[in-house]
RNA sequence: GUGCGUUUAGCUCAGCUGGAUAGAGCGUUUGGCUACGGACCAAAAGGCCGGGGGUUCGAAUCCUCUAACGCACGCCA
């Protein structure tokens, strides 16, 4: 479908090629003075200089061929040289109405669609979600849903921390605490065990312990990365220890994704690609990308262009040993090969860019990847406290994820009950599906690129820019439309299709028009950006405009039925545009709050 | 030390390829419930866009210098 802003663009061509001017300059913008117009073009000052004129007689001479327009009501030209244009209401009315039929609401499925491969959420087995998790999860889930509504296919992959040191950790506190285990013992042949021998909750007890432990005593340390070799080199009672602690852990994380509606294809982890790395390693050392140096395996990775030293890659530790460089090269290897993605994306944390920068060039220079797949990273800031200091407890230890969901929620629900509206069963069940909003909104709402300040009471708000906000202004539009088909029990509001959508008769309905031929566009752009809190800036214009027009329009006692079949459809479709986009974001609304 | 990032209203943040009077929210002040959810709406006050210099018809946006803060800089992940 073309963009309301295309439409307009057209026209304004013919107009600049009308009056003899080339029709690059007739690029429409969204004002930026909505007292004088809704849209502008500002081409005529950009044309001044080359066809030496004055930029307002570009202006008018353009005006004046778009006086019987269409698409305008209204096309001016003013001071220097703006073109101010207004949309004519009819073809706005005409515009909704096509767009209102269409299932992706006007936006366009990519023209060469990709394959993407998404890394995001990257727990480590064995230890609590925590605060960090979040912004990974929540980002990577929404550009996920974006990427897949233009079209692409994306396979989300959670890309587990589930061969490192704390695994040798737990096996090693494990050992201690319960040595009569079949696993310690080296001479047991037979089968282990189907129960893992502790829980998740045992588990997540064990690490923190074990890591405690091992950064005080040496020795403690040593055997801990002496049982992780041992494990990595395939000692059998370690590797049924571990394949139950990744089980158990698993299971768990399953749960606590599940619970933020993050969802992810693939459920692979470093284990995985261990098996690529030598022969990775031999062919970037027999193709004399790799050497040794200071003991280690290195592969150069400096380019001419670089303004600052840019560390090698390193393959391999002295002592033999594979690094977090190597298996995240390894990944890419597999990934090329079961999959042979147009682009990976990375949703990590920004401080680990210059690694990124290593691994992606040391995967080019090598061939590990072919020369058009695109490797890209999208670094996310730090979650910060009102302190602007990283997110802590009150004790200041981390914030374990549940509990700052559970007190998200908690607040939520004494909101919610103090409001009574909804019946105290549904309260609990509201507060999870509203509390999630407010953390998910709150996150995305910020540019993903920076830090930003976690505030609990200002997310959870349900005034002004939040995720609250929005979902009751998406209430607000249900209970209207419910109110509704009860008084009119044979005019139901899906009656009202986008058809009967009639040019607007007031300022405030114009606005809700206007903004929400927008969508498309808004959707399209978040996307190409990778960035989501473009989507939330669009929808919250989108709420205000609703909540503003609804303020001052009568809906249910509008006595024209044209005219209020007109207003049903209108917020059918705002229903819809705040539904998709809340979706695309990765969280829903409740029927009631 | 080197590199990267950040700096916009009292606070939290937008500002898309340079365009008219720099925008929201919170907070503050003031109006609006005999209307469909007042958890809302309307309005006011509040800013040398860190600072200096430059590019041009025009700069928060581009270039340059500088300050403060943050982050990262081969055997961790």
């Amino acid at each position: 479908m073309i963009k309301l802003l295309q439409r307009m663009e057209t026209e304004l061509a013919q107009a600049f090629e009308g009056a003899g001017y080339d029709a690059e300059l007739a690029r429409v913008t969204v004002s930026n003075r909505p007292d004088l117009c809704e849209y502008q073009c500002n081409g005529a000052m950009a044309g001044a200089k080359r066809y030496h004129k004055a930029p307002i007689q570009i202006a008018q001479d353009v005006a004046a061929r778009l006086a019987h327009s269409p698409v305008f009501d209204k096309a001016e030209a003013v001071k220097p040289g703006f073109i101010n244009l207004d949309v004519s209401g009819t073809f706005l009315a005409g515009f909704l109405a096509e767009m209102g039929t269409m299932e992706k609401l006007g936006v366009e499925t990519a023209a060469s669609p990709r394959k993407i491969i998404l890394d995001y959420g990257g727990p480590n087995v064995a230890k609590p979600l925590h605060v960090g998790h979040l912004r990974s999860a929540i980002i990577g889930e929404s550009i996920k849903r974006l990427c897949r509504y233009l079209g692409h296919t994306v396979i989300g992959d959670i890309h587990l921390g589930d061969w490192g040191l704390q695994m040798g950790l737990i096996i090693t506190e494990l050992h201690k605490r319960k040595p009569e285990l079949v696993y310690f013992d080296p001479a047991y042949e037979g089968e282990y065990p189907q129960e893992a021998p502790f829980t998740i909750g045992e588990l997540e007890e064990i690490y923190p312990c074990a890591s405690a432990r091992s950064k005080e005593d040496e020795e403690y340390r040593q055997e801990a990365l002496a049982a992780t070799h041992e494990m990595q080199q395939g000692r059998r009672g370690y590797i049924a220890l571990w394949k139950q602690i990744l089980q158990v852990s698993v299971e768990d994380l399953h749960k606590n994704y599940e619970k933020l509606d993050v969802s992810f294809d693939l459920w692979k982890g470093e284990s995985d690609v261990q098996s690529y790395i030598p022969d990775m390693v031999r062919s970037m050392r027999e193709q004399g990308f790799a050497y040794e140096d200071q003991g280690a395996l290195v592969v150069d990775v400096r380019e001419e262009e670089d303004t600052k030293e840019v560390p090698p890659c390193m393959l391999l530790k002295s002592d033999g040993a594979a690094l977090y460089t190597t298996t995240d090269l390894a990944t890419i290897l597999e990934r090329m090969k079961l999959y042979d993605p147009d682009e990976i994306l990375y949703v990590v944390d920004k401080r680990q860019e210059l690694h990124f920068i290593q691994v992606f060039r040391c995967a080019r220079r090598t061939g590990l990847v072919k020369p058009e797949t695109d490797l890209r990273f999208l670094g996310f800031g730090t979650m910060n406290g009102k302190d602007g200091k990283p997110f802590k407890t009150r004790e200041g230890g981390v914030m374990r994820l549940e509990n700052l969901i559970r007190d998200i929620e908690d607040e939520m629900y004494t909101k919610i009950v103090e409001n009574r509206s909804v019946k105290d069963t549904d309260a609990r069940g509201t507060a999870q599906v509203v509390g999630l909003a407010a953390i998910k909104y709150g996150d995305l709402s910020n540019q993903a690129t920076k830090d930003y300040i976690f505030d609990v009471d200002r997310f959870t708000s349900f005034e002004g820019n939040t995720g609250p906000y929005i979902l009751y202004t998406i209430v607000r539009i249900k209970s209207i439309l419910t109110r509704f088909s009860e008084e009119h029990p044979d005019a139901k509001p899906a009656a009202c299709s986008p058809a009967q959508i009639l040019p607007p008769v007031s300022e405030s309905e114009k606005a809700l028009m206007l903004s929400l031929a927008g969508f498309a566009p808004a959707v399209e752009n978040a996307c190409e950006e990778r960035a989501p809190h473009r989507l939330c800036a669009y929808i919250y214009e989108v709420s205000n405009a609703l909540n503003s027009f609804y303020h001052e329009t009568r809906i249910l006692a509008e006595e024209d039925s044209g005219r209020q079949a007109s207003y049903i459809a209108l917020l059918l479709l705002t229903r819809k545009v705040l539904e998709t986009g809340i979706d695309l974001l990765g969280f829903s609304a409740p029927d009631r709050m």
